[in-house]
DNA sequence: GAGTTTGAAACT
DNA sequence: CAGTTTCAAACTC
C-alpha cells in the first residue's frame, strides 16, 4: 500500500510576488513511513517542510518558499507548490520512496526562484518537476529510518500536479503570520496529549490534538492515501491549514477516481473516538455544504498523531457553519463494535457546527463569502477532536458499468462492498474491481447516494473478509438505536414509523445507469419505484430457515438489513454483523457476482435491459412472476435456459398478459388520479366566510342560528297554511311562501343592522 | 390464511 | 458441472 498525503499552501496576498502567508498543510504518513511532514514558519515567506520519524526526530527539514503565481521551493531541490503537496510512500519500493507532489502552476517563475536564492529544481521548467531526495538515514539522529526491513533509503520525489488543482489566492492575509498545520505520524503507542500552546515568538496557537493516531490501515503493508485537491474558494488560507487532514480524509474519495469537482466546498471532520484494543480510530467525515452533491466519507485506521497548528486568524471572523447540507455524512460508532460506520445522509437542516455535544469546545471558522468553513472541536470530557474543514468534492461521474460488490480480496486492503441494490457504478473496471481504499475506492464512496453506509471492519478478525462494506441506510437506524437506547415511551408503532422514515435505500445515482435488481420486493416494476421519501419500496421478508443470511432472502440479497420483516431467527442485522459478514463472504465465494444487479443493459440493443444470467423456468412459461425476467418486465434472452418460454416479443400470451397488466395499471392510475382530484376539489371548496367583518360587525348570515331557522320555517309554514286556507292556486301559494321567506330575510338583515349600530354606539 | 407451485439458491 | 435439496416468494383455493 501506499501512503500519500498532501500539503497545501495558499498565497496570502495575491498582489505580492512573495507571500507572507504560506500555509503548508502537511501529510499523513503510514505507520511504516516517516512520522511527520511538518511545516512551520521560519520566516514570513519561508516554510519548513519537516519529516519526522516516529520518535519525533527530524529526518528532513526542507525550507520552501511559496511564491504568488510562481514556484515554491525547497532547498533540497524539492519544489513545493502553492497548492498541493503530496507525500506518498511508494508501494513495494525498497527505497521507501516518498513522493511529494505539487501543482505545476507554481513552478513557472524560475526567475523568482533563483532570485530567492533557492535552488532551482531539476526539470522545473516542465510540467512534471521531479526532484528526488534520497536519505539513507536520519541526518539528525543518525538512526536508521523506521521503515520496514529491507528499506535502505528514502526518496522524496516532488512532482507537479495539474495547475487546475491549485488553490486560489487569499487576498486578505497578506500580513498575517504563517499558519501551519502539522500532521505527525506517531507510533501506535504514542502517548496521548492534548496541547494547546502558542508557538514561541509567533503568537500562533498550537493545538496538538489529543489523537493517538490516525488509524490508516489494519494491515501491515503501507496504506496508500491519495490526496485530493482542495477547493479553490477565494479565501481559504485557513482551510488550507487543514487541507492535509482533508486530503487524508478524502483518501477514499480521491483514490483512483476522477478529478474533484471544483468549487464544491465541503467539510471534513476528523473525529477521534475510542477504539478497541488500544488503538484509536479516526472517523474521517466530510460534509458537503448546501447545494453540493455527493459526499465522501472515510474511516481510516492507522497509528498516527495529528497535531494542528493554527494561526490566530483561524478563529477570526468565526461564523456558524452549516453542517447539514445536501448530502452529508454521519459517523456512527457502536460501542463495543469493531466496526466503524459512516453514513451518507440526506440533507436535513442547516444546523450549526458550532453547536456540539456538551463538553466540547468548538471553533468554527468560515472565511467570508464563498469561503469554506473550518471547525475544530475539542471535547473536554472525551478524548475527541473534530476538525471540520473544507475540501473539494469529488466528481461523481458514474460509469455505466456496475461494479458491485467488490470481491477483490487483497489482504490488508480496505474493501468497499456495495450491495446489489445499490446499483452504484464505479468508474472503470480496473479501479472498481476493487473498490478498495487503495487506490480507488473513494470513487465509489463519493458516488454513493444518501443513505449509503460504509461499514468498516478494519482490524477485526474479519480482516480479509471485508474491511469496508456499504450497508443500507436502514442499518444506520439500527446502529443509532444501538447507540441510543430507545425511549421507554416510544411505542413499537412509533419505532416502526421512525424506522420507515429513516430508511433510505441505496440506489443508483444516475437513472441512466440504474440496474434493476430482480427483487421480489419490486414486482413487475419498470424500475425502482420510489416512495415519497425517495426510498425504494421495501417489502418485508418472511424467511424462516435461512436466518436471512442467504440469497433466498431478498433483504439480504439486496444488501439490506431486515427491518420490520416477518422473518424468524433473523441474523441480517447489526447484532449479527459478524455472521452476516461471513455470509456475505460465503456468497461472494460462491459467486463473486452474487450481489451484482441481475438486470443489466443489453449490449445488443442499446438501452434494453436484460437478465444477466437468464432464467431457468420450466413450467411457468416465463409468464409468471416466478420468472425473474418476467418479473423485471423484460423478455427472455439467449442467456435464458427456460423451457416453453412464452416471454418473447411475438408471444401472443405475453402480449395479452401485458395488455391486461397495462390495463390494470391504467385503472389504478385513474383511480389514484380521481382520488387526488377529488381531494383537491374538496380542499378548494370555499369555507364559510367569517361571521363578522374586520371591524367586528356581525354579518346577517351570522345571525342565522337554529332558532332563527326554526322561526323562519314556522313563518313559512304558517304562510303556506294561510295560502292553502285561502284556496289560492298553487302558483300563488308558492309566491306567497317565497314572499314570506323574503320578509324573513329582511328581518334578519334588519337585526344585523341593528347589531352593527348598537356595536358602533357602544 | 393454508396449501401448492415455482424456480433460484444452496448443496452434494 | 449436473443433479438434488432447500428455500421463500408467487400463486391458488
Amino acid at each position: 500500500m501506499e501512503v500519500v498525503s498532501a500539503a497545501e499552501t495558499i498565497m496570502a496576498n495575491p498582489s505580492s510576488s512573495y507571500s507572507h502567508e504560506s500555509n503548508l498543510t502537511s501529510s499523513l504518513l503510514s505507520e511504516a513511513s516517516v512520522a511527520a511532514v511538518t511545516t512551520s514558519a521560519m520566516e514570513p515567506a519561508l516554510n519548513l517542510l519537516t519529516v519526522q520519524n516516529q520518535t519525533g526526530q527530524f529526518i528532513i527539514q526542507q525550507p520552501f518558499k511559496t511564491v504568488m503565481n510562481g514556484p515554491s521551493l525547497v532547498n533540497n531541490g524539492a519544489t513545493l507548490s502553492k497548492s498541493h503537496i503530496i507525500v506518498r510512500q511508494k508501494p513495494g519500493s525498497t527505497s521507501q520512496q516518498m513522493l511529494v507532489s505539487a501543482p505545476s502552476s507554481v513552478i513557472e517563475d524560475i526567475t523568482s526562484l533563483e532570485k530567492s536564492g533557492l535552488k532551482r529544481p531539476h526539470g522545473s521548467s516542465g510540467s512534471n518537476v521531479i526532484t528526488k531526495v534520497i536519505i539513507t538515514k536520519n541526518p539528525l539522529s543518525g538512526q536508521p529510518q523506521p521503515f520496514p526491513a529491507g528499506s535502505s533509503s528514502q526518496t522524496i520525489t516532488l512532482t507537479s500536479l495539474p495547475s487546475s488543482s491549485s488553490l486560489s489566492s487569499d487576498s486578505s492575509g497578506g500580513t498575517s503570520p504563517t499558519k501551519t498545520v502539522t500532521l505527525t505520524s506517531q507510533g501506535i503507542m504514542s502517548p496521548v496529549k492534548t496541547v494547546i500552546a502558542t508557538i514561541p515568538g509567533t503568537g500562533i496557537p498550537k493545538i496538538n490534538l489529543p489523537c493517538h493516531k490516525i488509524p490508516i490501515s489494519p494491515a501491515k503493508t503501507p496504506t496508500k492515501i491519495t490526496m485530493i485537491p482542495v477547493s479553490r474558494s477565494p479565501n481559504k488560507s485557513i482551510s488550507s491549514n487543514i487541507t492535509v487532514l482533508s486530503h487524508a480524509l478524502n483518501t477514499l474519495a480521491q483514490s483512483g477516481s476522477g478529478p474533484l469537482k471544483s468549487g464544491s466546498p465541503s467539510k471534513v471532520i476528523i473525529k477521534q473516538g475510542p477504539a478497541p484494543s488500544g488503538s484509536s480510530s479516526f472517523m474521517l467525515k466530510t460534509q458537503s455544504l448546501p447545494t453540493l452533491a455527493p459526499q465522501t466519507t472515510q474511516s481510516v485506521r492507522s497509528s498516527q498523531i495529528v497535531h494542528a497548528v493554527m494561526a490566530p486568524q483561524v478563529t477570526q471572523g468565526m461564523q456558524p457553519v452549516a453542517i447539514s447540507s445536501a448530502g452529508s455524512v454521519q459517523q456512527i460508532q457502536v460501542p463495543g463494535s469493531r466496526f466503524h460506520y459512516v453514513r451518507l445522509v440526506s440533507p436535513v437542516s442547516n444546523s450549526l457546527a458550532a453547536k456540539s455535544d456538551s463538553g466540547e469546545t468548538t471553533h468554527i471558522v468560515q472565511t467570508p463569502k464563498n469561503a469554506l468553513p473550518i471547525t475544530i472541536t475539542k471535547a473536554t470530557s472525551t478524548n475527541q477532536v473534530k476538525i471540520t474543514l473544507p475540501f473539494q468534492q469529488q466528481n461523481a461521474t458514474l460509469a455505466p458499468k456496475p461494479a458491485i460488490p467488490v470481491s477483490h480480496s487483497t489482504q490488508g486492503v480496505h474493501r468497499v462492498i456495495l450491495p446489489a441494490t445499490s446499483s452504484v457504478s464505479v468508474q472503470g473496471s480496473a479501479t472498481t474491481t476493487l473498490a478498495t481504499i487503495q487506490p480507488a475506492p473513494a470513487a465509489s464512496v463519493s458516488q454513493l447516494l444518501s443513505g449509503t453506509t460504509i461499514l468498516s471492519a478494519a482490524n477485526s478478525h474479519l480482516q480479509g473478509i471485508q474491511n469496508f462494506a456499504l450497508v443500507p441506510a436502514s442499518y444506520v437506524t439500527q446502529l443509532q438505536q444501538l447507540n441510543k437506547p430507545q425511549s421507554a415511551q416510544e411505542t413499537s408503532s412509533q419505532s416502526a414509523q421512525r424506522q420507515t422514515r429513516d430508511y433510505i435505500p441505496i440506489a443508483s445515482i444516475d437513472p441512466a445507469v440504474t440496474q434493476y435488481t430482480v427483487s421480489r420486493n419490486v414486482p413487475n416494476s419498470n424500475g425502482p419505484t420510489l416512495e415519497a421519501t425517495g426510498a425504494r419500496p421495501r417489502k418485508p421478508c418472511n424467511c424462516t430457515k435461512s436466518q436471512c443470511l442467504k440469497l433466498y432472502c431478498d433483504c439480504f440479497a439486496n444488501g439490506e438489513f431486515c427491518q420490520n420483516c416477518n422473518c424468524t431467527s433473523c441474523a441480517n442485522n447489526l447484532e449479527h454483523e459478524e455472521e452476516r459478514s461471513k455470509a456475505i463472504k460465503s456468497c461472494l465465494d460462491r459467486n463473486p457476482q452474487a450481489f451484482h444487479p441481475k438486470i443489466g443493459k443489453s449490449k445488443d440493443v442499446e438501452g434494453n435491459r436484460r437478465h444477466n444470467k437468464g432464467c431457468n423456468c420450466k413450467r411457468s412459461g416465463c409468464l409468471k412472476n416466478y420468472c425473474e425476467c418476467y418479473e423485471a418486465k423484460i423478455m427472455c434472452s439467449n442467456f435464458c435456459k427456460c423451457i416453453g418460454c412464452k416471454n418473447f416479443e411475438e408471444s401472443a400470451e405475453r402480449k395479452t398478459l401485458m395488455h391486461l397488466a397495462d390495463a390494470a395499471e391504467v385503472r389504478v392510475q385513474q383511480q389514484t388520479a380521481a382520488k387526488t382530484k377529488l381531494s383537491s376539489q374538496i380542499s378548494c371548496v370555499p369555507s364559510r366566510p367569517p361571521a363578522a367583518t374586520a371591524s367586528g360587525e356581525r354579518l346577517p348570515f351570522a345571525l342565522i342560528n337554529s332558532d332563527v331557522a326554526e322561526a323562519t320555517s314556522a313563518c313559512l309554514l304558517a304562510q303556506a297554511e294561510e295560502a292553502e286556507r285561502m284556496k289560492m292556486p298553487p302558483v300563488v301559494q308558492e309566491r306567497m311562501i317565497i314572499e314570506e321567506f323574503g320578509r324573513c330575510l329582511m328581518q334578519i338583515i334588519d337585526s344585523a343592522n341593528r347589531t352593527r349600530t348598537s356595536n358602533s354606539v357602544a
